[in-house]
DNA sequence: GATGAATGAGGCTTCATTCAT
DNA sequence: GATGAATGAAGCCTCATTCAT
């Protein structure tokens, strides 16, 4: 492809955020252009499509009307659609778990407690950001969109690790907890959160038997803690 | 331009070209039975293609090419695209459980035992049938086709869950694991189970820090066994 | 681009030519199937249209249409647009000299009849085929693509040059020629040819001073010979 | 993204930034004319990538880029694309053949002196103006934009030919050139001449046996003159 | 005068699906 | 039963052109 940039525009990375002005009516007389929020909206609009009904399955006509504009309008800020897959998820994925450090630095609750605190909290910064449909998509298409599997692996799995891994260390550490192989407890920790978020994403229709998911998270914290109590 | 068969698209497959023996009899038998394991041979291919590639991303083409025969072909077995992929669901998906049937009436070890054991024949079961992309796909395209949700959560999940209920009820019975809500307990059981298989499915090669997933099943086993004993 | 043959045709060589079966009428009953045929349909009307409006200017849907296909049939025979115009020019410019061969060999004329024969068969040979476009295609799109020019060069320009080379140099060792640098004289013998050949398929019809160009490469072949003449 | 100046598009161009002097007349020339330097400069740019790149495969994002200026600043000078290219190929064609003009009316050279001059001058004026593409060019697209092909024969080649008629006309009068037909004879003499610009712009990387240009054209120039010597 | 934003139109390409052989 | 041939539909992407600022 000899293609550059759509025409100016960079593309992946929305770098300049949206202008601090959030006069949302003043701004768009007639004409529908409120500019420097398309890239936004457009990510938004991809974000829940994509993880709705799957990547292949979205055409970007469908992103663009979500987004109120044309499907043309998507490649003045986006290379193609893959690239388009990447800073939606990007911009998403990046600060999702941005939460979890003011948490773990303000609070000096117990460990038991942060876990249980942190992986509710979890779950919903993901639907609080109409991301709910993310994990799903994200395994989905990590084998043909290698670039995908890289930044959610960085961004999102080996930072909850991190996370878990420093609260369960220090489980240890008081007391809390016993001895236990951090590094290895830490996946069977995150496990059901993952699958809890892609299930309810995917057979949650047809699974009338499945529980809710902050029951479901319950449950297994509750076993989790019991089995790593001291 | 590299090779050239004019019409025939057998290529990709075992050598054993038809015997030159023109006896329609004898001579031919291994080849005769070809036709008929024909339908086999696409649900097989397809299976295994759109476990890696992902259902949107794999043509018919592709699936044809893999099996031996031409594209026009799957359409003399199966109505469409989609009724392949159920078809290949289904016969994979419907007896992978079976082995768990017999182990089940067999065994008299005990209720930890049997868990541990039903838990790693599992995720062999699915990788001896190339089956091992299984869950990724199902949970890629539930959404898209309600059918191949119905079907898991039916023949899987379902299966699993009465399997794994049983098993724990009776350990429960026997004094082994304390009294624990089965129906609740047994998700907490399996989320680890699929999460490890739709991982290695999908992130698997972009995530080195994931242990080996028998190393993982047991650090999950350990910590259930401990939460649950009596 | 992953893509390999469109479907199993391999495309910039039609290699097998068509069967030998003429019977024009009887082969195709209801539909219009002519197999065989299609690629070499496709290569001429390609070449027609690409000739008269240009590459960029002329859809696939055009050529389909010329050869009485939809433009998805296109891709049966060929790998993308580039690739039907360079089938189409290898299949038109490779046996568009072979007519000199024979004369050439069979010939025992003057150099100077020979010059003038086969000046005039050339231009001929090019329109008997519907090629006269070809030449300013060629050099419209040698540029954009690079095969297209060298395929040019190779097949038409080096074997011309060649060819009269061989003859100059004859007419030379008879006597019929003065002492000339035949290498250079060459060029100059045939600029004008090709020049007569891209000034009608382009300027042509705009410019009426422009004479006849069986005349014009009369008046060219006087003047030549008229100047090597011993 | 890279460097970002808010709005203002000069970059290509000479450094001098405006005068800080207010006082509009004198001080301030050299700025005030890059305003009415734009339409040349973005018909200088179109003619070199339109004469490289061909017409159709240059976008207007390319020459506003080339020119400094965006691509919707074109439609404030041209009404579209092809009125662009009308216009380029108008600036630098109608006063191309003007050298000629002086020359031949200050020069008492002899015909065929004056005929070596200024063919060698011809292309050297479509080099000096960055116009070597453009004879390709016009050939390429003469047949979709009529106006191109009349606009070129009339200003450049009706006008060459009147030149080298009239030059051709006085050699035979002056017994320097023996009886020929003047109007036949000059499309021989400047169909090289053509071909040459043609096939430097076009085939020239792609061949490497043919000569230099001047080289090529020396070697026309001999054996035209030794053709009609008297 | 200049431009960023937006889009309609159109082209290339792929592919599931059908049909005659 | 099997397939080569063919195509309609649809998707991605580009670009000339317009409009409001």
């Amino acid at each position: 492809m000899t293609a550059e940039e759509p025409d100016d525009v960079d593309g992946s990375d929305p770098g300049p955020s949206p202008p601090p002005s959030e006069s949302p009516e003043a701004g768009g007389r007639k004409w529908k252009r409120r500019k420097h929020a398309r890239p936004e909206e457009l990510v938004a609009a991809a974000l829940e499509l994509f993880g709705e009904q799957g990547f292949a399955n979205t055409s970007l006509k469908d992103v663009g009307k979500k987004a109120g504009v044309s499907k043309a309008t998507v490649y003045l800020y986006f290379k193609n659609k893959e690239d388009l897959l990447l800073a939606a998820v990007q911009k998403s994925v990046v600060p999702i778990l941005d939460f979890a450090d003011d948490y773990e630095i303000d609070s000096d609750e117990s460990a038991s407690t942060m876990i249980r605190t942190l992986i509710h909290r979890w779950v919903d910064a993901f639907d609080d950001r109409s991301a709910s449909g993310l994990p799903k998509l994200v395994v989905a298409e990590a084998r043909a969109i290698p670039e995908l599997g890289t930044l959610y692996v960085d961004a999102v799995l080996q930072r909850a690790r991190r996370l878990f891994q420093r609260i369960l260390k220090r489980g240890v550490r008081t007391g809390e907890f016993r001895e236990i192989d951090v590094r290895q407890v830490v996946h069977v920790l995150l496990a059901p959160v993952l699958q809890a978020q892609i299930h309810g994403a995917s057979l949650g229709e047809h699974d009338p038997t499945f529980p809710d998911i902050h029951t479901f998270l319950d449950t297994h914290i509750d076993l989790f803690l019991v089995a790593v109590r001291a």
